[in-house]
RNA sequence: GGCCAGGUAGCUCAGUUGGUACGAGCAUCCGACUGAAAAUCGGAGGGUCGGCGGUUCGACCCCGCCCCUGGCCA
C-alpha cells in the first residue's frame, strides 16, 4: 500500500482564467471535491462581486470552506490555514481529491507550504497601530530596525501594515520577525500545483467582461442586501464592494447619472491591477506548471499531466 | 469672420519673472509579500513642452504667422 498521504490538485492564477470552472471539471473527473484557497469567497453573501459558481454550474461537485465567514468576521490566513486542511483531511478521508483552488496567492502557500503564522494580539496590534498614527512611518520603523535590523531591511519604510505586524510578532514571541515565504521545497503536502495562464489582452478582455457581468447580474443589490459590510474589516475592502460602497456613500444623496459606469471602469481597472499582483506572486513558484487557460482541449492536457503526476483518476 | 480660453508624459492636468521639465494622478512594466493578502508597499520606463520663423549668449516660457480643440459673439 503506498503511503495514505493524500495529493492534492491545486489550481491557481490569476482572476477570471477560469480556475473555478476547470475545477469542477476535474472534480466530476477525478473524483474530487473543492477547496476554496479565494479569500473573499469565505464570505456568506459575497456572491456575485466574489463570482462565486452557483450552485447549479458546480454540478454536484462538493465546495468547502465557502461561505463560512459573515462579513463582519476579520479575515485570518491561519484560520483559514486550518479550515483548508481540515476540508483537505476530509476530502481525503472519504478517498476523494482535495481541489485546492483560488487566486489568493497567500492563502494557498498557507495550506500547501509549511507556513506557521505567530500568533496575534488585537489590542496590542492597535497600540501599534496608534503609536504609528502618532510619531509617523520613519519613527516606527526606527523602533522595528532597533528591535530587528533584519526585518527592518526587507520591510519598506512606508509599508506601516507590515512594520507593525512585524513589531507585533517581535514583541509577542520575542524572537526576530522572518519575513520571508518558505523556498520551493517545504511542502507541508503533497501537491500537484497547476496554473492558469492568459496573454494581457485576453486576460484584461475577460476581467472586463465579468465586471460587466456582475453588473448585470445585480452586485449593487449585493451590496445593499448586506448592511454590515460597510466598515467591516476585511470584507468591506473587497474589490468591487469597496468601490460600489464608495459611491453609495453620500448617503441620502441623489447619486450622480451615469455613476455606475464609472463604478464599474474603476472596478475593472482596479482588478486588472490585482491581476498583476497576483501574476508576480505565483510567476516565482517554480513548482507550478502552467496551461494556457484558453486552450480548447485544456481539460484534456490538464488530465494528462494529473496522471503523468500519477493523481489517481478513474478510468 | 471676430473675441476669449487652451494646445506640456498614453490620458487628465500642474509648472517655470526666459537659463538644463522637481512634475502629479491615472495608465504601462517590474518587484516585495508569514494572522486584513481582492490587503499593504517599493521601483522603472516614458515628454522635439502644437508647427514654422524671429528676438536673445540662451526660449517650453517673449514676438509674429500658421495649424488644432472648446466656448462666446456675429
Amino acid at each position: 500500500m503506498a503511503a495514505r498521504e493524500p495529493t492534492v490538485v491545486a489550481i491557481v492564477g490569476a482572476t477570471a482564467t477560469g480556475k473555478s470552472d476547470l475545477a469542477v471539471r476535474l472534480g466530476m473527473r477525478l473524483p474530487g471535491e473543492v477547496v476554496n484557497a479565494d479569500s473573499m469567497q469565505l464570505y456568506r453573501g459575497m456572491d456575485i462581486g466574489t463570482a462565486k459558481l452557483p450552485l447549479p454550474a458546480r454540478r454536484g461537485v462538493a465546495h468547502h470552506v465557502i461561505d463560512v465567514w459573515p462579513v463582519t468576521t476579520e479575515a485570518s490566513v491561519a484560520e483559514y490555514q486550518r479550515l483548508a486542511r481540515a476540508a483537505i483531511a476530509d476530502v481525503a478521508g472519504r478517498g476523494r481529491t482535495p481541489i485546492l483552488v483560488g487566486g489568493s496567492g497567500l492563502y494557498v502557500t498557507a495550506v500547501l507550504d509549511d507556513l506557521r503564522f505567530p500568533p496575534t494580539d488585537p489590542g496590542l496590534r492597535a497600540e501599534l497601530e496608534a503609536v504609528a498614527q502618532r510619531v509617523g512611518p520613519h519613527e516606527l520603523h526606527q523602533r522595528l530596525a532597533v528591535a530587528d535590523p533584519t526585518a527592518a531591511s526587507l520591510i519598506d519604510v512606508g509599508n506601516v501594515r507590515r512594520v507593525v505586524r512585524a513589531l507585533e510578532v517581535i514583541e509577542l514571541t520575542g524572537r526576530p520577525f522572518v519575513a520571508a515565504l518558505p523556498q520551493p521545497g517545504s511542502r507541508a503536502v503533497t501537491a500537484v500545483h497547476i496554473g492558469l495562464r492568459l496573454d494581457r489582452a485576453a486576460l484584461d478582455d475577460a476581467i472586463g467582461r465579468r465586471v460587466d457581468a456582475m453588473f448585470a447580474a445585480g452586485v449593487v443589490s449585493e451590496v445593499e442586501s448586506l448592511p454590515q459590510l460597510r466598515g467591516s474589516p476585511t470584507a468591506a475592502r473587497a474589490l468591487g464592494y469597496a468601490q460600489i460602497l464608495a459611491a453609495l456613500d453620500p448617503v441620502g444623496a441623489p447619486l450622480p447619472a451615469g455613476v455606475w459606469t464609472s463604478v464599474a471602469a474603476e472596478i475593472t481597472r482596479a482588478t486588472r491591477r490585482f491581476a498583476r499582483r497576483q501574476e508576480t506572486w505565483f510567476r516565482r513558484d517554480q513548482r507550478i506548471t502552467w496551461f494556457d487557460a484558453d486552450a480548447a482541449n485544456l481539460e484534456d492536457l490538464v488530465v494528462a499531466h494529473l496522471r503523468e503526476r500519477n493523481v489517481a483518476m478513474a478510468s
